[in-house]
DNA sequence: CCAGCCGAAATTGTATGCAATCCAGGCGGG
DNA sequence: CCCGCCTGGATTGCATACAATTTCGGCTGG
């Protein structure tokens, strides 16, 4: 498992490294480093970090609460492997939430504010470019950043948490779901959110976002698995 | 439906340890048996459990990704105090949820799901009769107990946490700014917006459980602490 | 050849020990 | 008399040791 392939050269803080840890694996799972099902063994991962096993536990419980990693006592944690169902309730949430979240940014976003969305778009429009692995990861992670940038813009942190949750597990689903390779967030939608809350538009970029997500969740493959519980079962193994 | 299960005289089951003292401990801060800014030492916690601190910082961790209580490096957890601009948070995070999830609900509500409604509101209006500081605790568990079902019957596991938290946090910021010592949930509006899930008209139930919550706020004293953050800094101590 | 059992190795759950940090109270200087 | 420093106790952060549980290999019997 190639989990460090980048330099902690200056550790940020070296103050409470089991969060450093849990940001770290976070990474790793929403950039798809790490495929669901994955087993995260508390000692190996221990080793890789240079930590005790107790700090690794704590990390592996915070990511177990953002829904990034199932534990199942006596063996351990895995990189969850949301099924079906539970994919269509991370996207009915999303739907749930955002349209909300984009208006209350409409009303609070500052020209600064548009000029981080516009940053964040001109790296999307290059990493789309850009072709490899690497610039893939990248991208997801730039798309996911686009949504989280637009919650914390709105202002309240309970709900900019919940989206960090919601969008993390929107990359999980995408990565076991995703029926086209192509990009997980239609760059342009994002340009057009931008355009509606520059415009003080709240209602026109809430239904955007809405059929962004909408969009999102089409091109999943979610078909039922009644009836295919066996095969289910032997896939959600690992 | 396990939503909370009150009699813990005998522990259904000794695994997981963690999480009954987790459940246990919420239940006491959400009933406000512990106030806000209690300090919660983990040794002395272990001792009344019986467990190590190992167990009890688990719990704790828990508790402090739900937001019932604040850790502090080297401090240690202390029950949750939140400023009047998180309470406010957390009712707009309500008002964004809630309206959609009573939609939801409203949808798959079935005979079995009213019935356990009623139940819930005939429960309210027993201990609405009664007397006394038990009395006036168990009205707000089954006040916030009555979001949940909704919650539960709407059917989507990851809303059904949200709503928990935000449930549970409201509990605490009603014991900070309740202006009165009414009821924290009017109880004719909770029997209307089962009403109108039974009539299943979502629109409906989605309004009413909106000018629930702005009653619910609206008996809140949150004023601004802007220009008095020392007196804010005195309160919030312990 | 295969199913089922059994024991060793591996892994997690929990308790405990030790170092680091914080807090309270006393003491000395101003 | 008040302020700042310092030291002792208490408490947390972390590592490690041990117990409980699972997993996996081989072995035996059919």
């Amino acid at each position: 498992m190639t989990l460090v392939d980048q330099t902690f050269a200056v550790p940020p803080v070296a103050e409470d490294r089991a969060a450093m840890i849990r940001e770290y694996l976070r990474d790793a799972i929403v950039d798809r480093r790490l495929a669901p099902g994955t087993k995260l063994n508390e000692a190996e991962v221990g080793t890789l970090f240079d930590v005790s096993r107790t700090v690794v536990r704590a990390a592996l419980q915070a990511l177990a609460f953002e829904g990034l990693v199932k534990t199942e006592r006596n063996r351990g944690a895995f990189v969850a492997n949301p099924s079906p169902d539970e994919a269509r309730q991370v996207f009915a949430s999303r739907r749930l939430i955002e349209p909300g979240i984009a208006r209350a940014a409409a009303e609070c976003v500052t020209p600064k504010d548009i000029a981080s969305f516009r940053a964040r778009l001109h790296d999307e429009s290059r990493l789309l470019g850009e072709r490899g692995p690497s610039a893939r990861r990248a991208e997801i992670h730039a798309s996911g950043d686009f949504h989280l940038l637009l919650a914390n813009v709105a202002g309240n942190a309970i709900l900019l948490r919940f989206m960090e949750e919601l969008v993390a597990r929107s990359s999980l689903v995408i990565a076991l779901y995703g029926r086209s390779g192509a990009s997980s967030c239609g760059h342009n939608d994002h340009a057009n959110i931008v355009n509606a809350l520059e415009a003080g538009d709240g209602d026109k970029a809430a239904q955007l976002l809405l059929s962004h997500i909408d969009h999102i969740e089409a091109d999943l493959d979610l078909r039922s698995t009644t009836g295919l519980a066996l095969a289910e079962a032997l896939n959600t193994q690992d």
